[in-house]
Order: structure tokens, then sequence, then C-alpha cells
RNA sequence: GCGUCGGUGGUAGAGCGGUCAAUUACAUCAGACUGUAAAUCUGACGCCUUCGGGCUACGAAGGUUCAAAUCCUUCCCGGCGCA
């Protein structure tokens, strides 16, 4: 069972510090959660993870399900103890896949909506997922065989998989998504919320799991805001047990307001429960996600930028692979405590990139995620200290530095 | 010396009379990536351009043709075979 105690709010918004407490340790909030979809942290040793500081984990129902099956992790004694990490963990639902599989597959579709995106085209030739109100029809993208998640199958893998917090079955809807698909696609992942914790309230009667509802919505205030009431509500209705432990956010949001978006929900969720917005992890989403309420990220984004050879520094960031840096005998940032710029130089990096050696991601994955960790660390100091806002301000005119006009 | 096969853009290697500034791969130069289908994907890659096009190119020089990287001649260079 999850307890969640916040010690200190930031004034004046929805932002707040706090620990939760697992079964594994606790973590203190907000925290950078690591993604290790199939029970691995890409091109890191959960040594690595550790070093970096790393608080949770968080894998995929959808991949382990596939590859290597529930079963076998249960029989490991879930994934983290499979993959050697001991720490708290995390499972997503499989209801991202919906999305990724579904109506983005093949598709150029990202979940952050530029604006320049063509409506909605809801049949794609190629797509791997199609959603029912049942669940979701998948055709595995390793062998092209049928599969069905529902809500209630998502919470058995997930009980198998056995992490600390679980994520109830949703649909990751598109932007592109009109209206009116967004809204019965909110019932429907209402209803699937409503399922995913009668399941789990059936297998977990000892509470080993907590269970995260998942607020959807898109890109639309009432509906974003409908969702947060209605999930809100789960929570205290005694129908439902004990409800819900937590939120999600998650789905499709314009890039210029994440932080927006976010606050509707946050604004009408219960305070107690820890808020986790899905996939979120640039710098600038974070500190506005945290200042609209979230207690909670994960994202691939820096794993998968690092093994793209695309690296975070303080001024914004570089591609190691440019021509600029192979005799630069410097780290990747001078003062990065990181173990890549510790030892090794831009140089290195760039001579490993281009030989295609799988140290050079291990690398940069690690200089990557010791960015986010520690700048989501140094938010949160910053609430403890009152100096949120300056340190937000300061961070963001290096990172993002203002376009000159000309 | 004779015979034979071959010399194509940074590299390898297609093309074998017009639709060829020349398939493709690699290399190179950039870009993208936000609950991982991703060690992936996209664009550029002779020179100039008012983006319509123009110019110079397929070892070299000639030639045939309305038209040549593609056919012919000679030369240069390389592989192989025979002397």
């Amino acid at each position: 069972m999850l307890k969640f105690t916040i010690q200190k709010k930031l004034e004046g918004t929805l932002g707040r510090a706090g620990v939760i407490e697992t079964a594994h340790g606790e973590i203190k909030t907000p925290a950078f959660v690591a993604v290790g979809t199939k029970a691995t942290v890409k091109a890191l040793t959960a040594e690595q993870i550790r070093s970096l500081g790393a608080q949770v984990v968080l894998a995929n129902t959808y991949h382990l399900y596939l590859q290597p099956g529930e079963d076998i992790v249960a029989q490991a004694g879930g994934f983290g103890p499979f993959m050697d990490w001991h720490g708290p963990t995390m499972t997503d639902s499989g209801g991202f896949q919906a999305f990724s599989l579904g109506a983005a597959f093949g598709t150029a579709v990202s979940k952050i909506a530029t604006g320049d995106e063509v409506e909605d085209v809801s049949v794609h030739s190629g797509q791997l997922a199609h959603v029912t109100d049942e669940g979701v029809t998948f055709k595995s993208h390793l062998d092209g065989s049928k599969h069905l998640f529902t809500p209630e199958s998502s919470m058995d893998i997930q009980w198998k998989l056995g992490a600390d917090m679980i994520f109830a079955f949703d649909e990751c809807t598109s932007p592109t998504a009109p209206y009116e698909y967004q809204k019965k696609s909110l019932a429907r992942t209402y209803d699937w919320a409503k399922r995913s914790l009668a399941r789990h309230n059936e297998l977990d009667t000892a509470k080993r799991q907590s269970l995260f509802a998942v607020i959807q919505g898109g890109r639309f205030q009432d509906l974003r805001e409908e969702a947060a009431r209605t999930l809100g509500a789960l929570a205290a209705s005694s129908e439902y047990g004990e409800g819900f432990d937590g939120y999600g956010i998650g789905g499709s949001f314009t890039k210029e307001d994440i932080g927006t978006a976010v606050g509707w929900v946050n604004a009408l969720l219960p305070e107690d429960k820890p808020r986790h917005l899905l996939g979120i992890g640039e710098p600038l989403d974070l500190f506005n996600a945290v200042e609209a309420g979230c207690d909670l990220f994960d994202c691939i984004a820096p794993t998968r930028m690092g093994r793209h050879g695309t690296l975070h520094t303080s001024r914004g960031r570089l591609n190691i692979r440019n021509a600029q840096f192979v005799d630069q005998f410097l780290p990747i940032e001078e003062g990065c405590m990181c173990y890549t710029c510790q030892h090794h130089t831009r140089a290195y990096l760039a001579h490993l990139f281009r030989a295609d050696e799988m140290t050079a991601a291990t690398l940069a994955s690690i200089h990557n995620l010791h960015f986010i960790l520690r700048l989501v660390e140094n938010i949160r100091e910053s609430i403890l200290n009152d100096t949120f806002h300056q340190y937000k301000k300061d961070f963001l005119a290096q990172y993002y530095p203002p376009t000159v006009s000309l």
C-alpha cells in the first residue's frame, strides 16, 4: 500500500514536493521515473541505473506479455527482481500501445501535437491495434500474432509483473482525433478504469499493488475536467473499495499547453494522491507540469535521444555526431558529474557514435538520464527552498536561449 | 608483344544510344525523436540559380548520330591469359 505525504506546496500554484512510500523504498517527489520497457533500461545495467540515482523504474505490460511472457517474469519474482532492480517499480497498462500501434502506427503523428497534423484518418491500413469497448485487439509487432487486451487482462498481467504501482487500462488517443471521438473514447476509458479497479480489488486483496487511474480527454478542457472529476470521485466511492491510489495523466497534448492542460486536471483531482504525468520528459514540460501539480514523470526521451546522439546540456541540446565535436577533447558538459563526463570526451563519444559502437548508447544514456534526474531533483529542492520560480527562469533562459528576431 | 576484360560521382558498384546529373549501398553534412514498433527515422549530398532553369561531367582525345556514360578509332592506365 502506498503512502503519499506532501512536504511542501509551491505557493500560488498546484505544485508540491512530497514523499511516496512503497514496499520497496521511498520516492522523493517530484521524481523522474526511468523507463525500462522490457525490464531493462536500454543500454544500461541495473547497477548503472542505481548509480544514476534513479528512484523508480517503469516497465511495460504489452512488451513483457509478448516477451518473455508474464509467467516467466512472475517466476522471477516480478520484473524488478528479474532485472536486478530492487527499488520501487511501476508498470504501464499497455494502453499507450493502443495509440502507438494503432492510430499512430506508420504515421508521423506524435502524441504531442504541433498543430500541423492533418485531420484524423480513422483507418490506417498498416496499424496493428484496434480499439473496441471490450478492449484492444493487437497484432504483435514481433510476429504478427493476434492478441486481445482488456482492462481485466491488463490487471492480470500487471499483477504477475509485480510492480508496486500499476496503471488502469486506458486508450491513449491521437491528438488528431476529433472531439467526438475523444468524448466517446473518454467514456470508454472511464468504464475501463472501473473494470480495472474491480479486477484489481479481486486479485490484490492484500493491497500489494497500488492502482493509478488514467486521465484522458485529449486537448479539450471540458473532457479533461470531466475525466478528473469522475475518476477522482470514484476514489471516494465505497463500491470500489479504497479506490485509486494515484492518477496518471496521459494522452495527447498540444506542445504549447501541456502545463495548462495538466493544471485543469490537477485542480480537480484529490490532492492527497500522487499524480503521474505519463511520457513527458522535456525540460520545459517538466517545469510546467511540476508547477501544475504533477509528482511523477516517466519518459523515453533521455535514453532514446541519447542513443540517437542528442545530448542534454544546460545550454540546450547538442548532437554529438556533428562534425564540430570530432576533435573536442572536453566533456559533454564541463562540470557535469555523470560518469560519462567524468571519464570521457566529446571527441571520444563522437568517435563511438560514428563507429557504431554499443558503448556510445550506454555513455549517452548515462549522461542524459543523469541530466534529467538531476533536473527533477533540483526542481524538488527548489520547491523545498522556495527558489522554484528563480530556478525555472534561470534554467530555461540558459537551456532555451531566446531566438534572435531579425 | 599478342589476346582479352575493364576504367562511372568521396568509396563500392548499377547503367550499356534518348525518360541520366546518372539506380543502390556505404561514407559525409544536417535534422527529428516526449506512458519505446526505434542502436530508429527524415532531408541534403557536381557547380550556379531570380528555383523556371542554366552549366560542366561517366580515363583522354577524336569520330558516328537529331541524340553518347552507353557505338567506333587511337592513346593512357589496370586485371587476367598466351608468348
